[in-house]
RNA sequence: GGGGUCUUAGCUCAGCUGGGAGAGCAUCUGCCUUACAAGCAGAGGGUCAUAGGUUCGAGCCCUAUAGGCCCCACCA
C-alpha cells in the first residue's frame, strides 16, 4: 500500500504496463500437469489479413472471461492462440497489392508469389495478436499457431491420404461454382445469393419437322434469365405428366445459332404451373440442368473459359464477356423473330462473398469430401447432448445443414494453401495420392510426376484446429491431456463453414469430440442495428474504444445486457456507462485504502489484518449484512458463470458492488471510521471493507482484468497477481440471515424517510428528530442497534426507539414499515391534508396487495395445488400487510379527528 | 418454398426450468454531503405486439394473426 491512487481512472499506461507483467511472469502459459484439471478453450484464428474488429473483441472477451475464471478456480487453464493463412481472403489482398505495383500473380509465378504471401505474412500476421493483446487476451503465446506452419500442413496432408485412402475424398466431375475474377471454384457455403432487378427473356425454338428441318410453324417457348447460356443447350426439358406438351415425346427441337437438332426429354424436375412449363437444359451451366441431363445421358457443352468469355463452342461468340455475349444473342434471336417477349424479373444471383462477383456454374474436375457417413457421428453428437450448443435453438440450424448435407468441395484454384498431395503420372496420368512426390507410378512405373495445381479450402485445414494445434498427428502429450478441449466461443455466422466441421473432424481424426460445449455469440452492430461494414463506413474500431475508454470498459459493454447467441448493437454511451463503473469501482477503492492508511498512520493498528474467525466476534449487524450479501453473490456469479450466463452473471456483480457496497455499506461505516480512536468496531470496518473490496474485486476480474489487477496489487502487493489468486467460494459460516433481516428493515425505514423529506421540500441539511415505534422488542433492539444510520443515511438529529406512540406530536409525519413506524415531528410542517393523502395513497396500495393475497389463499384450487413453499410465503405477507395496513389506518383515524 | 428468431418503460436491451415487471441511457426534482458531479438522494413512465387456449396462477407453455430480422433452398 504505497501508491496513491489517482482521483479519477485513467486506463491509459497502466494496462499496458500489467499485460507485460503478465506476460513476464508467464501467467498465461500452460502445461501439462497431472495433479490439476485442465480446462481448454482454441480461439477461432482470426485471418493473417485481419485488423481486430467488434467482433473479435466479443469473441476473445467471452473466452478470456472463461479462461480467467478456470485459472483463479484452480484449473490449469488454457488457451490456444493461433491465425489462419485464409487462403482466398489472402490471396485475393495479395493479388490487389501486385496490381498496385504493376505486376501480377502469373508473372511472379507461383514460387515468387508464394514467396510474397509470406512476407506479406510476416508483416501483418502479428498485428492482430498485438491487437488482441490491447484487449488483455490472457492465451499463451507461447504456443502461437498458424494453420500453415509446419505441424498443420503435416496434418493437412495425414488426414487428406486418410480419407483418400478411405474413399472418403475424391476426385469427380461435378457442377461448381466458379467465381471468374478470383478464378477458383468456391464452395456451396461461400456463394451469397443476392436479389438482382434482371430480365425474362421469352424465347422459342422451332420443333424439328419430319425432314429434319427447322419448322416454320411450330414452335416451343420458354423463358431464361440468362439467354446466353443457350449456347449450350443440350435438350429442352417438360413434366412427363404435363399434357399439353404429350405428342412432344421423342421429338426434336432446332437449337437456333448453334443450329443443330437437340431432343425434348421428360422430367419431373420441370414445374408445369411456372411459365410454359418448359425448361431449355443447359447441363454445364446450371446445377439443376446439370441433373437432369446426367439423367438422360445428355452431352455436357461448356461454353465459358475461366475468366468467364465465351470459348470456342460458342462459335462466332468465341471471346465475347458473358454479358456482352448475352445482349449479341438477344439481338440477334430478335433478328430471326424468335424473341417473344422481355419482361422485367427480380431474381436471386448467386454471387461469390468474398468479391461479390456473380458465380458461374460450371462443370469441372474437383477434389469432393463425401459427408454421407462423415457427418453421422457429429449429428448424433448434439443429438445425444455429447456436445452442447448454447443457446439451444442453435441446434435447429445444425440439423438443418447436417440433414440437407451435399459433398464438400475442398479443392480451390489457389496459389495460397494447402496444396492439394495429389500427384499425376507424366507417363500414364495416374494419380497417386501421398505425403510427398512419389518415386515410382505404380501403374506404368513411370518416374516423373505433376503435383496438382490447386490448395485446399481454408476450411480443411481448420477443421482440425483443436487437435492439429495440440500436435496431432504425433499422439503429444499436450493431445492426451488438453484434448477434447472444453468450450468453443464463436458466432453463429460459422456453424456451417466451421463448427460442424470440426466436429465431423474431430471424430474422425481422433475419435472424440473436438469439444464439450459451444458458446455462440451474435453480431455487433451499429447503433441503427446495421452490420458493421467496410463499405458503409459505420464500422466502430475496438482499438479507438481502448485508447478512449480502457479495455475494461470496452470488455464490460460487450458482455452486459446481451443473451448468448443474440445480436447486439453498439452504443458510445454505454462504453460510457461501463467506463463509469470502472470509476466507481476505483474510487471505492480508493477511499478504503484512504482509511487504511489513516488507520494505520494514526495509531499503528493494523487491525483488519487478522483472520476472519478472530474478526468475527467483533463484526456489527452491517458488516455482517455486507459479507452475508457477499456470500450469496458468490453463489451466484459462480452458477452464473458455470452455465455460460456471463451477462447476467457480471449485472450481479455490478449491481452489488455500485448499490449494496458503495451506496449502503460505505455510507453505514462512515460514522465509524470517522471516529477518532481506533477500537474494535473500526477494525471490524475496516476488516469487512477490505475483505469485501477484495472479493468483488475477484469476482468481477475476468470481466475488467486491467483495475481490478491495478488495484489488487495497491492493495496487497506489486508481487502478487489478482489473476492467479483464488476465486472466493462461498462459506456456510459467513451467511448471516438475521443481520440481513435486520439491515434490510434499517434501509426500507431509511428510504421511507428519505422519501418523504423530498415529498415536503425538507431542505437536504436540515436535521430532525425521529421516533422509531415498534411492540415488538426484537424489533426495537434492531432500531437501537441501528439508530446510528439515521443520522448518518437519514438525517436524523436525534432518534429515540419506544414501545408505543406517547410524547409525540399529534401531526407528525410517519412511515410505516412491517411491525414498525418512524414518526417525523416537523414542527413547522404541519400541512395535515396532504399527509392524510400520502397515507391515504398507503393504505390503497396495501389494500391492493392484500386482496392480491388474500385471493390467492382464498382459492381452494390455490392452496391445494401450490407449492408448500409459496403458500407460506403468501401466508407471511398476509401477516405483514396486514399489520402495515392496520398501522397506516389507525394514523389515518387521528390524523382525521 | 423450408427453418429460425424477435415484438417488454421515450431509446437499447435483460428477465434461468410459469409464482408479486428490471437495468443502462434519456426525462423531471433537489444536492459541489471531506471516495467518486464519470457522483449522491428522490420521482415519473410498461393492458410485457394482437386474439384465443392450457393452468390455482402466463412476459415465460400451446395455437392463430400482424409486423420486423436472420439462415437455408434457389423455379428455369
Amino acid at each position: 500500500m504505497s501508491k496513491e491512487l489517482a482521483k479519477t481512472y485513467d486506463p491509459k499506461g497502466l494496462e499496458d504496463r500489467l499485460y507485460q507483467k503478465w506476460m513476464d511472469k508467464k501467467y498465461f502459459h500452460a502445461e501439462v500437469d497431472e495433479t490439476k484439471k485442465p480446462f481448454t478453450i482454441v480461439i477461432p484464428p482470426p485471418n493473417i489479413t485481419g485488423q481486430l474488429h467488434m467482433g473479435h473483441a466479443l469473441d476473445n472477451t467471452m473466452q478470456d472471461i472463461l479462461i480467467r475464471y478456470k485459472r483463479m478456480q484452480g484449473y490449469n487453464a488454457l488457451w490456444q492462440p493461433g491465425t489462419d493463412h485464409a487462403s482466398i481472403a489472402t490471396e485475393v489482398r495479395i493479388i490487389e497489392k501486385l496490381k498496385e505495383e504493376g505486376t501480377s500473380k502469373e508473372e511472379l509465378g507461383r514460387e515468387g508469389f508464394l514467396k510474397r504471401a509470406w512476407e506479406w505474412k510476416k508483416e501483418y500476421g502479428g498485428r492482430i495478436i498485438g491487437q488482441l493483446k490491447k484487449l488483455g487476451s490472457s492465451c499463451d503465446w507461447d504456443r502461437e499457431r498458424f494453420t500453415m506452419d509446419e505441424g498443420c500442413n503435416k496434418a493437412v496432408t495425414e488426414v487428406f491420404c486418410k480419407m483418400h485412402e478411405k474413399g472418403w475424398i475424391y476426385k469427380g466431375s461435378r457442377i461448381i461454382n466458379w467465381c471468374p475474377v478470383c478464378n477458383t471454384s468456391i464452395s456451396d457455403a461461400e456463394v451469397e445469393y443476392e436479389e438482382q432487378a434482371g430480365h425474362f427473356w421469352h424465347i422459342k425454338y422451332p420443333l424439328v419437322d419430319e425432314n429434319g428441318a427447322p419448322s416454320k410453324t411450330e414452335f416451343l417457348e420458354f423463358a431464361t434469365t440468362r439467354p446466353e447460356t443457350m449456347l449450350g443447350d443440350t435438350a429442352v426439358a417438360v413434366n412427363p405428366k404435363d399434357e399439353r406438351y404429350t405428342d412432344l415425346k421423342g421429338r426434336m427441337v432446332w437449337l437456333p445459332i448453334v443450329n443443330k437438332a437437340i431432343p425434348v426429354v421428360e422430367d419431373e424436375y420441370v414445374d408445369m404451373e411456372f411459365g410454359t412449363g418448359v425448361v431449355k437444359i443447359t447441363p454445364a451451366h446450371d446445377p439443376n440442368d446439370f441433373e437432369v441431363g446426367r439423367r438422360h445421358n445428355l452431352p455436357e457443352v461448356n461454353i465459358l473459359n475461366d475468366d468467364a468469355t465465351i470459348n470456342a463452342n460458342g462459335g462466332k461468340y468465341e471471346g465475347l464477356d458473358r454479358y456482352e455475349a448475352r445482349k449479341q444473342i438477344v439481338k440477334e434471336l430478335e433478328a430471326e423473330g424468335l424473341l417473344v417477349k422481355i419482361e422485367d424479373y427480380a431474381h436471386n444471383v448467386g454471387t461469390h462473398d468474398r468479391c461479390k462477383t456473380t458465380i458461374e456454374p460450371m462443370i469441372k474436375k474437383q477434389w469432393f469430401v463425401k459427408m454421407d457417413e462423415l457427418i453421422r457421428p457429429a449429428v448424433e453428437a448434439v443429438k445425444s447432448g455429447e456436445i452442447r450448443l448454447i443457446p439451444e435453438r442453435m441446434e435447429k440450424t445444425y440439423f438443418n445443414w447436417t440433414d440437407n448435407i451435399r459433398d464438400w468441395c475442398i479443392s480451390r484454384q489457389l496459389w495460397w494453401g494447402h496444396r492439394i498431395p495429389a500427384y499425376y503420372c507424366d507417363a500414364c496420368g495416374e494419380i497417386v495420392v501421398a505425403g510427398q512426390m512419389p518415386e515410382k507410378c505404380p501403374q506404368c512405373g513411370g518416374t516423373h510426376f505433376t503435383q496438382d495445381p490447386d490448395t485446399l479450402d481454408t476450411w480443411f485445414s481448420s477443421a482440425l484446429w483443436p487437435f492439429s494445434t495440440l500436435g496431432w498427428p504425433e499422439m503429444t502429450e499436450d493431445l492426451n491431456y488438453f484434448y477434447p478441449t472444453d468450450v468453443l466461443v464463436t458466432g453463429y455466422d460459422i456453424i456451417f463453414f466451421w463448427v460442424i466441421r470440426m466436429i465431423f473432424s474431430g471424430y474422425e481424426q481422433m475419435g472424440e469430440k473436438p469439444f464439450k460445449t459451444v458458446l455462440f455469440h451474435g453480431l455487433v452492430r451499429d447503433s441503427q442495428g446495421r452490420k458493421m461494414s467496410k463499405s458503409l463506413g459505420n464500422g466502430i474500431d475496438p482499438l479507438e474504444i481502448i485508447d478512449k475508454y480502457g479495455a475494461d470498459a470496452l470488455r464490460l459493454t460487450l458482455i452486459t445486457g446481451n443473451a448468448p447467441g443474440n445480436d447486439m448493437r453498439f452504443y458510445y454511451e454505454r462504453v460510457e456507462a461501463s467506463r463509469n463503473f470502472a470509476n466507481k469501482v476505483w474510487n471505492a477503492s480508493r477511499f478504503i485504502m484512504m482509511n487504511m492508511e489513516q488507520a494505520k498512520e494514526k495509531t499503528g493498528r493494523r487491525g483488519w489484518e487478522v483472520s476472519f474467525d478472530e474478526i468475527s466476534k467483533t463484526l456489527e449487524p452491517a458488516d455482517k449484512w455486507i459479507l452475508s450479501k457477499l456470500n450469496t453473490l458468490v453463489k451466484d456469479v459462480t452458477d452464473n458463470i458455470d452455465h455460460f450466463e456471463l451477462g447476467i452473471a457480471v449485472q450481479k456483480v455490478y449491481d452489488f458492488i455500485w448499490d449494496e457496497f458503495c451506496d449502503w455499506y460505505i455510507e453505514m461505516v462512515k460514522p465509524r471510521l470517522y471516529q477518532r480512536e481506533a477500537d474494535g468496531t473500526k477494525d471490524a470496518a475496516l476488516w469487512t471493507l477490505k475483505q469485501v473490496l477484495i472479493d468483488a474485486l475477484k469476482l468481477l476480474h475476468p470481466y475488467m482484468p486491467f483495475i481490478t489487477e491495478e488495484i489488487f496489487c495497491t492493495i496487497q502487493s506489486e508481487e502478487e497477481s489478482i489473476m492467479i489468486s483464488d476465486w472466493p467460494v462461498y462459506a456456510a459460516k459467513k451467511a448471516y440471515p438475521t443481520e440481513e433481516q435486520a439491515i434490510e428493515l434499517i434501509k426500507e425505514a431509511v428510504r421511507g424517510i428519505r422519501n418523504i423529506r423530498t415529498q415536503m421540500n425538507v431542505a437536504p441539511g436540515r436535521k430532525a428528530a425521529m421516533f422509531i415505534v415498534s411492540e415488538t422488542e426484537s424489533v426495537r433492539n434492531v432500531f437501537e442497534e441501528g439508530r446510528l444510520f439515521f443520522a448518518a443515511l437519514a438525517g436524523a438529529s436525534e432518534v429515540t426507539v419506544q414501545a408505543d406512540r406517547s410524547g409525540i406530536a399529534p401531526d407528525a409525519v410517519s412511515v410505516v414499515i412491517p411491525n414498525a413506524a418512524v414518526y417525523i415531528p416537523f414542527a413547522e410542517l404541519v400541512d395535515i391534508g396532504q399527509e392524510i393523502e400520502r397515507l391515504a395513497k398507503e393504505e390503497k396500495r396495501l389494500q391492493g396487495e392484500l386482496a392480491r393475497v388474500n385471493g390467492m389463499l382464498g382459492n381452494e384450487k390455490f392452496m391445494a395445488k401450490a407449492p408448500e413453499a409459496k403458500v407460506a410465503e403468501e401466508r407471511a405477507k398476509l401477516g405483514k400487510y396486514t399489520q402495515m395496513l392496520s398501522q397506516v389506518q389507525e394514523r389515518l383515524s387521528q390524523l382525521r379527528k
